[in-house]
Order: structure tokens, then C-alpha cells, then sequence
DNA sequence: TCTCGCCGTTTTGTATGCAATTCGAGGAGA
DNA sequence: TCTCCTCGAATTGCATACAAAACGGCGAGA
């Protein structure tokens, strides 16, 4: 019954699909990064074949940009794809709030507040902390036993990893822990609109906190500042 | 400018899986067909590689269903999914008409309109109606300008109709085209809550009359009496 | 100095070949 | 007759080979 294979999925492809999805939310592989058949092949012991589907399923999930012909590249959502995520974000979580209020079992509860705990201790350490608290979201929403609902959250939180990595602010907490506190009590107490209230406000912060600060006019003049000195234009 | 290619995307990849998914949509290949690499590469012109390509993006999609070492067939959505698929795309078209309501152009009414008197149009034909009352939600859906918005309608809608292939009543009128109309008109009034409320109870009326009827126990009955016929058994 | 175009290198696009697995049809044994 | 086993055919998993396209450097010409 043991397992030969490190771990789960089916073939090789999926591993590699996993490694690769992992090195970018993990911003191993930053945004724009190339991604190129060989040398991933190569490095990880696999043909180009199998890099190939993985990097074509991560194409299909928008982590990865495939430009034809010209190779893979980890993906470089617009500042304004990233406010359009947010807000299907928070059309889809709001679902999500709606099917678990009042409905989550001890045992739920008991596994999304461990997972509170764990964030609330990593909330030093910068990469750990982002990938908890998003994995906070796709946590809830695996609860939901709602397939198209839990691989559309998965996506768009994995998604919104890339945004926070492009445009967030370096120093920006991008989920408040004590919010998942709030919202979890909401849940418990089957509070559905305060719940989906809290979870709106929760997501729209991020968004304004993080990511608005200010329009990419002043990422502009940032770039462009860095520049002018060194050319000793003020 | 003219392009050498019937059509769009990059290479015979996305070609193949045009064509595949346009068979299902049809469904020309229904739900379960086998898909075997080799007779679609023969009979499209193309090596398996480029129909394995297509089939993994399919399978992204949730077109297909990919099982390991055993080949893809067209996906046998359960009915529990399909119910929650719905869900979902409540979710996601609420937010596809918040955005749309009063700000559509004249030209976008103009689309509408006459997709609308097409599907009119097309009322008796069962296979070109259901795809252009899918078409009328993806058409929307592209308004908004939200591409993960965009993709995941697209997504829904075209998986909605694996499921009414599969549970739908044979003469439900998928979506009647009054309501689509209706919503339209809302939508130009600037009329939010109303156009909300209408597109919910459109879906909610497509689960309640084509997919409820009646929740598997009559499904199972029925095939059972059949046998139970063929055998003398009552 | 700047621009354009040529050509070698690198990387992607696609087909094909071989090994591994599954499926199904008999056939032996009970 | 039923079950289980074996073996061959069909199909997938994966690597590799070759063709085509893009990238980059270099030199010619303005």
C-alpha cells in the first residue's frame, strides 16, 4: 500500500505542475520571471514533455502567461486585473460565508482556529504569513464541499499572491489576523450578514490598504525618481 | 492583415481544443464519451501531443475528466455538482449584472438585442438554442471587462450544459428567452436589485425546473421500472 | 554614432517511438 | 456454469528527434 512516489496527484506531470506552483506562490519565481522548458526539465529530472502540461495547466489557472513562441513566463497581472480579482474574489467568498454560517462543525472550528493560531505566530516572518493567511481563505472554503467554488477561491487567492508580490506595499500585513478571528466568531454565532459584511470589509481592505496606494502614477514616479538620480536629473 | 488560419488563438493546439469543446458543447460527444488521443489526433490531423494538450486544458476547464492511464472521457458532472454550480453562478452573475446595471452603451444593447431576437429566433431548434441562451450569459459576462470574472462564467456556463445534458428534462426550455428580455431591460433601467433579483431567479428557475425534477430518487425508479418491465418484475 | 539586416544560437512547436499499463477474450480448473 | 488466470491488443506515459521561430551579436552602410 506504500506509496513509491513522494507524493499525491498521478503522474510526474502533476508533481512538476506542484513544484513549479509552489516556487511562484512562494515568489521563488517572481512575476515576469521566464520559465523555460529545458532548464526546468533538466533541473527537476523530466523531459520537456511533461513541463510542457504543467506549465500549460498553470496557463489555465493565469499563474503562468504563455506567449507563443516566445516561451512561459510567471504571470504579470495589470494593476487593474488586480482590482477585478478582488472583487470576484469577494463576490465568491461571500458564497462562501453564506453556505458555512451557523453550519460549521466542531471539528471545523477547531481546525480554522489552530490555523488562526499559526498565523498569529508567523506573523513576523513575511512569506510564511502570506501563505497562511491565504490559506485561511481557501480553508473556509474547502468547508464549503462546493467544487467549482473551492477551485475558482483556490485560483484567485493563489492569484492574488502575484498582486500583493506586484503592487502591494512592502510592509502592508495583508490579512489582518485578528479579521479571520472576527469573521470565524461571526461564522460560529451564524451571523450570516455580519459575517458577509466582515469578509467584504476584509477583502476591500486589502485591496485599498495594499494595493491602492496610489494607481501606478506614483509607481511610476517612484521607478522614474530611482532613475533621475542616477543620471543626476533631480 | 487576413489570417492564413480558420481562426484565432496561436497554434493547432487551441485549434484542437476548439474543436473539442465546441463537440461537447454541442454535444456531439456526450457526457462519458471516450476520447482516445489517438483516433482525435487521426481524425483531426495532428500527433497526440497536440490532443493531449487540448484535452489537459479541458480538463482545467472541467470539460473532461482525465483518468490516469486509463484516457479522457467527456465529464459525468454528479447532480450534487451541478446544484452547486448553479450556486456558484448566482454568485458570479449577481456580480456580472452589479457591474452592467446602467452602465451598458448603446452599442452593447445593440448586441444584446439581437442575440436576444436569435435566440428567438432559433426557439425551436433544441441544440442552437441551448447554446445561444449560454452565449447571452457569456456575452454579458465579456461586458464587464473582468477577465477572471469573464473566465469563470464562461467556465460555469459552458458546464451547465454538461449538466442539463445529463438531468435536464427533455423539453425544458433551458432559459426563456422572455426573461433574458426582461433582465436586459432592468439592466438598462439601472435597475441593480431588480436586475439581481431576476438573474437569481432565472438560474434558481433552470435548477428548479430542469434540474430538480426529482432529485435522483425518481431518476433511479425510473430506470429500475424499465427493467423491471423487461424482465416481468411488475 | 546610429540603424538595419544577416546569421548563429537558443528555445519552442510538433511528430514519433518505445515502455508500461489497462482492458478483454478466451481457456483451464473447480 | 462460474471463477480465475493468462496473454494479446489497444491505449496511455514519457522521452527524444527534428523543424521552425525568435533572440542577440556583429558588421555594413548611412
Amino acid at each position: 500500500m506504500a506509496k513509491k512516489e513522494s507524493e499525491g496527484g498521478g503522474g510526474r506531470a502533476q508533481a512538476v505542475h506542484r513544484v513549479l506552483k509552489r516556487a511562484i506562490l512562494d515568489q521563488a519565481l517572481s512575476p515576469g520571471s521566464k520559465l523555460p522548458e529545458d532548464s526546468i526539465g533538466e533541473r527537476l529530472g523530466v523531459s520537456r514533455t511533461l513541463v510542457r502540461e504543467a506549465l500549460v495547466r498553470l496557463s489555465e489557472e493565469g499563474l503562468v502567461e504563455l506567449r507563443p513562441n516566445r516561451g512561459a513566463v510567471v504571470a504579470r497581472p495589470t494593476l487593474e486585473e488586480g482590482r477585478n480579482l478582488f472583487l470576484t474574489r469577494m463576490a465568491l467568498e461571500r458564497l462562501v460565508v453564506e453556505t458555512l454560517s451557523g453550519k460549521l462543525t466542531s471539528e471545523q472550528i477547531g481546525i480554522l482556529s489552530s490555523h488562526i493560531a499559526a498565523e498569529e505566530a508567523a506573523k513576523k516572518e513575511r512569506a510564511p504569513s502570506i501563505r497562511l493567511a491565504g490559506e485561511f481563505h481557501t480553508l473556509l472554503a474547502q468547508m464549503t464541499n462546493n467544487a467549482s467554488l473551492i477551485r475558482y477561491v483556490n485560483e484567485l487567492v493563489a492569484r492574488s499572491s502575484l498582486i500583493l508580490a506586484l503592487y502591494g506595499r512592502p510592509h502592508s500585513s495583508e490579512c489582518a489576523v485578528s479579521e479571520h478571528q472576527e469573521l470565524l466568531d461571526k461564522l460560529i454565532a451564524g451571523k450570516t450578514d455580519e459575517a458577509a459584511a466582515l469578509m467584504a470589509h476584509h477583502l476591500d481592505s486589502v485591496t485599498t490598504r495594499a494595493l491602492l496606494p496610489t494607481d501606478g502614477d506614483r509607481n511610476i514616479k517612484e521607478v522614474l525618481s530611482a532613475y533621475a538620480v542616477a543620471e543626476g536629473l533631480a
